[in-house]
DNA sequence: TTACTATATGACAAATTAATCACATAGGAA
DNA sequence: TTCCTATGTGATTAATTTGTCATATAGTAA
């Protein structure tokens, strides 16, 4: 079945971000391109760690690199990205509204 | 760090849509809602199985059920979760295209 | 009551993922 | 050349996730 492989690979740009480093690493990148050593300080991990998370992102078509001399500027590849990322946040807010009726509710 | 707490709830969400089988389950929950058994036979596994990725996608707000009678409906909780999945489309077809602009270069 | 069906759950093994550390590579400066 | 810095990678271990099977629960009907 095709619908089989569209779902895996789906699945696969989904779990890209589905990790709460990764999460920070592209809050970070909204403010614009920016090198491995400045995202692992934003963030706060080791740089060997930050290079693996970033390296899934970029295998999965979420980021995007340029060398510059020494440094390795990532950036978000494209701005659906950033439009799922607001996609989860807004499922937060109305898990958090549901939450509240229960509450209302007692 | 407030944030930090974000991140891991955002990755939850992402987390709990990010698996093959569950992203079929969503694709046949489009349809409108569907009890366990339906669900099993559409993307065919076993029935313990997809109770378990159901309520794993229960927990993080991404389908909500009802009862009726034996049988237990569930249905996606949000529109929003819709559009999420569209994005992981939207981000396939860019890859998609990416990578036949470098087929053309050659 | 018993029997049947739909769903959920617990234990377990297998597979996958993540973090850390040591080391490798590669560009730039002295 | 040597040294330094930024980044990437391989090995290892720990933690998490998944699928399967057996069993439990709960609604319905006879």
């Amino acid at each position: 079945m095709l619908k089989q492989i569209i779902y895996e690979k789906q699945a696969n740009v989904a779990k890209a971000i589905a990790h709460p480093l990764r999460m920070a690493i592209l809050d970070f990148l909204r403010e614009g391109p920016q090198c491995v050593c400045d995202i692992a300080d934003a963030v706060k991990s080791e740089r060997s760690n930050i290079s693996k998370h970033l390296s899934i992102m970029v295998a999965a078509g979420v980021l995007e690199y340029r060398k510059q001399g020494l440094q390795v500027i990532y950036k978000i590849r494209t701005p659906c990205i950033l439009r799922f990322v607001d996609c989860l946040t807004e499922t937060l807010k109305e898990n958090a509204i549901r939450e509240q009726k229960l509450l209302n509710v007692i």
